[in-house]
DNA sequence: ACCTGAACACCGTTCAAGT
DNA sequence: ACCTGAACACCGTTCAAGT
């Protein structure tokens, strides 16, 4: 809505900036180059303008973040939800993590800022809805969702330095700690290291997140039927 | 050695600066004020030097973090480990979990730049190892290990940034997003409210990494003697 | 209403020069 | 051997001023 016009029916030089504008290059520069390189300086630069001139649209940089990150969340697909609940808090879950996967500059931003959107709660109003159904009281079904989303962000966080490492023609510490091995020192290790860097570059996201799962429905253990798996 | 006299048996001014004296600065930084105030800046003006003085003892601020975590990892009591694998690996979690808890600025740089040392490498080492002695596979071990960490990680970051703001006298994003929820939008979360702040500010650390083990052990499954839980 | 310039208070790092 | 000053290339943000 009038964003080459200030008013409508009067014709004139569209606005320089605005803030969908402002959005769109900002989510540009988010995904072509990261998190890293997004600044208020360097976005202005992008789009031929003045750093300042960008604080008349935003507030500042968290607004900014803030308002990317809604804007990516509201986009998301309602995806059909599985009626079983272990599914359905399986699917939850999956859907989380595929979000943030598809859009490593929000994972930064989800951790450390703390961002909420109300898609995001949905979502774990669902995820919680689910464990629910899967027999477990109010309270763990709180803290189910909890460690689900511990382990889902841990999992990004680490995918997302493996990724900045590759892009950068580097290896991850631990990958350069595990070539240089002491056997004598680390046996174990030593003879792991196939797996370990098999199991970096893989996705196993999926499977772990079963055994979370399983594991806290067995702690729980009031729904023998959901619990079970096969 | 030598920290205040250039050459031993030679009297003289001591250095003004050192790695050790440094090093003993930076950590006092990074534990009383956190790791967002550690700069070389500020680190020089603390020891009324100047930064460029730093890059004279240390090659980079990146190497500064790695000496403060090799020396926090070297400190490391070696913890007495159970023989029970189960236990033992439960044991090796927290041993990881506690000294990263005990040291939140280690949490950051042990996420974002993924720094390694020995000392880490003997908890990895031991863990896998009960892991094996639970009856998984050796692939089975490092992808339950990598499960674990990311459960770890996550919760300590969840914890850093709860932290944080505390210490700003703000709240959490979600903690104002639950106070502020709409009931007919969110009916479970509205009525889960006193659930999720309870269990945001406990240590939930201990029984989620049961959970997460177990379901872990349940999926090999190879070892039910091992695998059960009371 | 929208944008600019200059300024403030920061970063990490390099490099030639001083003692 | 150890340290300094000046400089480079960055940050986010404020504020008074311009059109």
């Amino acid at each position: 809505m009038e964003s080459w016009s200030q008013r409508p029916g009067r014709l004139g030089r569209p606005r320089r900036l605005s803030r969908e504008a402002i959005l769109s290059s900002a989510e540009r520069i988010l995904t072509e180059e990261g998190a890293e390189h997004l600044s208020m300086r360097r976005l202005a630069k992008e789009m031929s303008s003045t750093p300042m001139a960008l604080y008349y649209h935003v507030k500042d940089k968290d607004e900014l973040l803030t308002l990317l990150l809604d804007a990516r969340t509201e986009r998301l697909p309602r995806a059909e939800l599985p009626h079983e609940p272990r599914e359905r808090l399986l699917a939850g879950a999956r859907t989380l993590h595929g979000m943030l996967a598809d859009c490593p500059w929000a994972v930064e931003a989800v951790t450390s800022e703390d961002h909420v959107s109300a898609s995001a709660l949905r979502l774990v109003e669902s995820m919680i809805d689910a464990a629910v159904a899967c027999g477990m009281s109010h309270e763990e079904a709180v803290y189910a969702y909890r460690v689900i989303w511990y382990y889902t962000i841990g999992e990004l966080l680490v995918r997302l330095n493996r990724e900045r490492a590759r892009r950068k023609g580097e290896d991850t510490p631990w990958e350069r700690a595990m070539l240089s091995l002491d056997p004598d020192a680390f046996p174990l290790l030593a003879r792991l290291r196939d797996q370990w860097v098999e199991l970096a570059a893989g996705d196993h996201h999926q499977r772990g997140l079963e055994a979370v799962v399983d594991g806290l429905l067995a702690q729980g253990a009031v729904c023998p039927g959901t619990a079970g798996h096969p």
